[in-house]
DNA sequence: TTCCCTATAGCAAACGTTTCCAGCTAACAT
DNA sequence: ATGTTAGCTGGAAACGTTTGCTATAGGGAA
C-alpha cells in the first residue's frame, strides 16, 4: 500500500518536490529542507516524520535548485590538456575518486592541446558555476589566460604548471631529480651522445626536465650538445620526424630520452623503422612510467612518478581551498627506475 | 575606457547577471533574456543593443538558474562499468567529444564494478537533473535496476548490454561474429582444445561470444568442452587463477581466448609465468583490440571492435532520445584480425 | 505571577533565469 | 476614420530550494 504510493509518486507525477514532501508531513517547506539538510533547529520528532515520508515519497532533492539557491555547486571543473595521454586519463580518475568521496562531482573537459579549446572550456566552466577549476594547462603563456585564470572567484588547482602572476595551488612534480638521475647514470656507462625529445618549454615540465638534463652533464663536466636536443611537440608525430632526423646523426646518439608519451610513441615506431632495439643497439629510457609499459613493456627504464598521487593531491588542494584555506604547492617526488631498456648503445 | 568597465565588472562585482545587462542598456530583462537566447519576437535594433552591452560588461549566463527555470541542464550522465578498462575511457573521450559538439556536458562517474556504486551513481546524476543516462552496467540483474533504469523519465542508453523490460536505445556489439570467425580460425588449423577466460554472463558480451563460440564448434561438428571455459570474471585476478589452472590441465590447451582487458592481462601473466611464448607453444586471440596492443604488442590477433564509433553512435542514440525520437538499436559489427600471436600453439 | 530565554516552527524573500500574458505602436485593410 | 493584425516590449509569475526573520510555546528564575 505504502509501497505502491511511492511507486506511483515515482512514474505519474513529473517529479517529487519538497513542497509535496511537505504537504504530506503536515508541515511547512521550511522544515522539511531543514530537516533532511541536517540543520540544528530541528525537533527530533519533526526530523523523523520528515524522513519518513520524504523516502516514502521517494524524493530526491534538486541539486540545480539547491545550487542555485546556495550558490555552491558541488562540482568541480577539471581541464585536461589532452586526454589521449593515458597518464592525464589515469590522474583524472584518481582525482575524481577522491573529489566524489567528499561530495563532489566533476566535469571533464578535453582541449585536445589546443589553446582555442581551452578557452572555451574554461567558459563553459565558468558558466556552469563550478566550485573550483582544476588544470593541465595547453601552454603557460595562451593569450587568454589572464582572463581565465585571474577571473574566476573559485579555488584553482594547476597541474605540473608554473603561472607566476596566479594565485593558485599546483601540483608540481620533481622532474628535474629523476631526470638527473638517470642522465648520470647514461653517462656514467659512458654515454656521451644522449638525445632527448619531448614537448616545447613553455610548460613546467619541459623547461624542468631540461635543468636536470644540463645539470647531470655540468655535473659530469661533459658539454651538453644541443643538436641532440628536439623540444619542440608533446605529439607522436613530431617525436617520429624528429627521432628519425636523430638517428641519422653522425655520430648517432647512444642513448634516447623520451619526455612523455607522445615522445615515447613517435621514438619507438621511428626505433623499429631502423631496426633498432631498446637495451641492445641503443639505450632508451622513458620520461614518466605510463600506465600500459608495467604490462606489455616491462623492460623499459623510466623515471616515474605517481600519477594516482597527484590526482589525489590535486583533489586535496582543491578541497582545501574551497575549505578557505590558502592556496599552496605541493611537490611531488620523482625517480628513476632502470631497467634493461637503459643498456647497451655503446 | 570601455575595457577598463568591463573588466571592473568582472572582478568586483561578484557576477554579472542579466538585471545589470537590462539596467545598463535600459530595458527590460525579458527582453535581454530574449535578445540573447536567439528568440525571433526581437528587433535587430533590441538585439544589438543588448549583445553590446552584454560582452560590455562580460556577462556570462548563468547556466544553474537557466536549467532551473527551463528544466533542461544540458548534461548526460555516463555511468561507467569499470573505467579501469582501457577501452571505456576511449569509449567515453569520443562520446564525451560528440556530445560537446551538440552543446552537452558529460559527467562521468564509476562504478568500480559495484553494484552499490552503481546505485548510487544513478541517484547522483537523477539529482543532478541530467538530461539523459548512458550506461555500462555491472550487470544486468542487479536489484536496483529497475528502480534506477524504470524511474528516470529522461533518454536512456545502454552500452552492450540487453535488458528486454526497458524501452531503452542501445548500441550492442556482434561479438559473435567475430568469435565465430577466430575460432573456426583457430579449428581450420587444427586446434581441438581451445580455451575460454572471460566475465560472468550476466551481461551481454559474455552470453553473445558464447554463441558464436559454441556455433564455431558446432559448425565443425566438434564437440565443445565445457572444462576448458572459464566464465566467471572481468578482473585480471579472477584470468590469472583460472588462467594457472587451465594450463595445468592435461591435454594442455593448444589455444586460448581472452575476454576483455582484465583477461588479456591475467591470462599474458600465467603465460609468462610458465613462459609460454603467444604464437608459439601457444596460440592467443584477444577479444578485444585494447588501445595499447598497437603501440606494444601489435602481433596480438584479435576480434576488433571501432570503439570511438560506439562512443559516438551513444551519443548519437542519445541526442535523438532528446529529440523526442523512439529508443533503438545500433549494432556495431566486430571482425577477426589474426597476427602472429594466433599461430603455434600445435 | 511576571519576565525572559530557549527551542522549534512557519512565512516569505531570495537565487538568476525563462516564458506567459498583456499592452503598446504602427501599419494595413476596410 | 475605424477595426484588425502583426511585431515588439515589459511585467510578473514561475522553477525548487535555502535562510533570515518572526512567532509561539514552554520552562526556569526572579
Amino acid at each position: 500500500m505504502t509501497s505502491d504510493k511511492s511507486d506511483d509518486a515515482r512514474s505519474i507525477n513529473q517529479r517529487v518536490t519538497i513542497r509535496e514532501v511537505a504537504a504530506k508531513a503536515e508541515v511547512a517547506l521550511s522544515s522539511v529542507s531543514r530537516a533532511l539538510s541536517g540543520h540544528p533547529d530541528v525537533s527530533d520528532e519533526m526530523r523523523k516524520r520528515v524522513k519518513e515520508v520524504a523516502d516514502e515519497l521517494g524524493y530526491e532533492p534538486n541539486l540545480v535548485a539547491q545550487s542555485l539557491r546556495s550558490g555552491v555547486t558541488r562540482t568541480i571543473g577539471f581541464v585536461v590538456r589532452d586526454i589521449n595521454n593515458p597518464m592525464f586519463a589515469l590522474l583524472a580518475r584518481s582525482c575524481e575518486h577522491e573529489l566524489r568521496r567528499n561530495g563532489y562531482s566533476m566535469i571533464l573537459v578535453n582541449s585536445d592541446g589546443n589553446i582555442e579549446n581551452e578557452n572555451r572550456n574554461f567558459s563553459l566552466l565558468r558558466r556552469r558555476r563550478v566550485d573550483g577549476l582544476i588544470a593541465s594547462l595547453v601552454s603557460e603563456d595562451s593569450p587568454y589566460l589572464r582572463k581565465n585564470l585571474a577571473g574566476p572567484r573559485c579555488p584553482l588547482v594547476l597541474l605540473d604548471r608554473e603561472v607566476k602572476w596566479v594565485n593558485a595551488s599546483a601540483v608540481l612534480a620533481d622532474h628535474a631529480a629523476g631526470v638527473h638521475e638517470a642522465v648520470t647514470h647514461l653517462i656514467n656507462k659512458g654515454h656521451r651522445e644522449i638525445a632527448f625529445v619531448t614537448g616545447s618549454n613553455n610548460v613546467y615540465p619541459t623547461r624542468n626536465r631540461l635543468q636536470g638534463f644540463t645539470k647531470a652533464f655540468e655535473d659530469a663536466n661533459i658539454k651538453i650538445q644541443p643538436d641532440l636536443m628536439a623540444i619542440g611537440g608533446f605529439d607522436a608525430e613530431y617525436a617520429l620526424s624528429h627521432a628519425r632526423i636523430l638517428l641519422h646523426r653522425n655520430p648517432a646518439p647512444t642513448a634516447i630520452l623520451a619526455g612523455g608519451h607522445g615522445a615515447l610513441m613517435g621514438i619507438s615506431r621511428a626505433l623499429k623503422e631502423k631496426n633498432l632495439t631498446m637495451g641492445k643497439e641503443i639505450a632508451f629510457i622513458a620520461l614518466d612510467q605510463l600506465p600500459y609499459l608495467e604490462v606489455f613493456s616491462d623492460n623499459i627504464s623510466t623515471v616515474y612518478r605517481d600519477t594516482e598521487a597527484i590526482g589525489r593531491e590535486a583533489a586535496r588542494l582543491m578541497l582545501e581551498g574551497i575549505e578557505g584555506e590558502a592556496p599552496r604547492v605541493s611537490i611531488i617526488e620523482t625517480q628513476f627506475i632502470g631497467r634493461t631498456s637503459s643498456q647497451g648503445g655503446l
